[in-house]
Parts: C-alpha cells; sequence; structure tokens
DNA sequence: ACTCAGATTAGCT
DNA sequence: GCTAATCTGAGTA
C-alpha cells in the first residue's frame, strides 16, 4: 500500500493533446487505503462516487471537494481492494506554459475571480515560480487539466491523453520523508495520525562527497 | 427532501 | 492563523 505510493514518487504524469503537452515529475503522494481506511474515500463504498478506486489499478479516481477543486488518485493494488494514491505535488518539465493556463483555467472559472479581477489573477499566475504550478492536488489538477471527465481513464495506456511513465533514465535519487496525510482528522486516532504521505525532496545533485 | 461537511486554496488580520 | 468561496453527495446533524 505504502509501497505502491512510494514507488509513484519521481514517475512522470504526462497529459497530451489539450493545446500541447505537458509533463511533470510526481514529488508528493498519500496513500489511502481501502474502506477500512476511515481517511479512505473507498469507506463509501463501490457503488459511491469512488466507484473507480475499486477498479483494476492504474486507473484514474478523480473527485471534486469544495465545490470548486479536483483532485487526481491513481488506483492501486489489485482490483476490488480500493486502494488509491493521491497526487500531491509535481514538479513541471515540459509545457509550463499550458500549466498556467490551467490554472487560470480554474481560477476564471470561479464566480469570485471573474467577478473581482482576472486580469490581476492571471498576472499572479504569470508570476508563480514553475515548482509552484502543480502544487497542491486541486493546483496539480488544474495545471494539468484533470477534470471529472478523466474518472475512471487507464493512466497506464501509452497513448492515452493522460497517463503515467517511467523516467527513462531510471528512478531519480530521492529523499523520502513521511508525515501524516494531509486534511483527514475526522478520520480519527490510527488513521488520522497514520503517516501515509510522502514527500520527495527535488531529486538530488549529484552529492558533493560522492 | 434537506442539511452538513469535505483528501483545498488564497487572501487578509 | 482564520475564513470565505462553492457544490456534490452522504447521512439524516
Amino acid at each position: 500500500m505504502d509501497e505502491a505510493a512510494r514507488g509513484l514518487l519521481g514517475v512522470l504524469l504526462v497529459r497530451e493533446g489539450d493545446g500541447g503537452r505537458r509533463v511533470g515529475r510526481i514529488v508528493e503522494v498519500e496513500a489511502y487505503a481501502g474502506p477500512e481506511d476511515r481517511a479512505s474515500h473507498a469507506r463509501f463504498g463501490p457503488r459511491s462516487r469512488a466507484a473507480a478506486m475499486f477498479g483494476p489499478p492504474g486507473i484514474a479516481y478523480v473527485y471534486g471537494v469544495y465545490g470548486m477543486h479536483t483532485c487526481l488518485n491513481v488506483v492501486v493494488g489489485p482490483a476490488g481492494r480500493g486502494a488509491a494514491v493521491l497526487l500531491r505535488g509535481i514538479e513541471p518539465l515540459e509545457g509550463v506554459v499550458r500549466m498556467r493556463a490551467g490554472r487560470l483555467a480554474r481560477a476564471v472559472a470561479s464566480r469570485r475571480v471573474a467577478a473581482a479581477d482576472p486580469a490581476a489573477e492571471a498576472a499572479r499566475i504569470a508570476r508563480l515560480p514553475a515548482e509552484r504550478l502543480a502544487a497542491g492536488p486541486a493546483n496539480l489538477a488544474a495545471a494539468f487539466g484533470v477534470d471529472r471527465g478523466d474518472d475512471g481513464c487507464d493512466l497506464l495506456d501509452p497513448a492515452g491523453p493522460l497517463r503515467l511513465e517511467a523516467d527513462g533514465i531510471g528512478a531519480p535519487r530521492l529523499e523520502i520523508r513521511a508525515t501524516a496525510r494531509i486534511g483527514v482528522a475526522y478520520a480519527g486516532p490510527g488513521w488520522a495520525d497514520r503517516p501515509w504521505r510522502f514527500v520527495a525532496s527535488r531529486p538530488l545533485a549529484p552529492s558533493p562527497q560522492a
């Protein structure tokens, strides 16, 4: 379970089409187990909005939250298990311009921003450093243009418009830190505090002494 | 049928 | 730090 989550660190997420190719390296994830995990959407069962979680490994589970945000998960483990990994952070490698456009598209879709000052929002996003564009689960989804239409799609299909790819060079050297998952206090002791959030430092440069 | 809370984010005190 | 924004779906508060 947590092995699958750690294994996704360093993997590339690729979005083709929709105005350009976007590629980034996964640097932050959270593991969610099946129905027994009180923090997991799988607890609502295979007929709930989280139905995709019970599908075969490698498909996407996309959900909306807080009325405005979208998050992307990768189903892991055997079909029927209900386990998935939430993608929380990506380091952009290619298509940064398209990622900014994706962020802006989401912002403009918000009544608040549309009514207030779209131009100021556009300027704010234009100033964001690339590494912030896909930091945070909802920002990541916006940057890669992921919406609920992507729910259930096969992320392992090499020809798919949204997919995972192994890094051709091989796994980069990563320093991985484990912490409790974010925003799941409601799950209670034993689940809320489980250290299933994994954050990779930026791929380590060849260390000076090695 | 209705209510409430949510795997979040950004902006302000 | 605190709170508003905004809407779907789960549980009936």
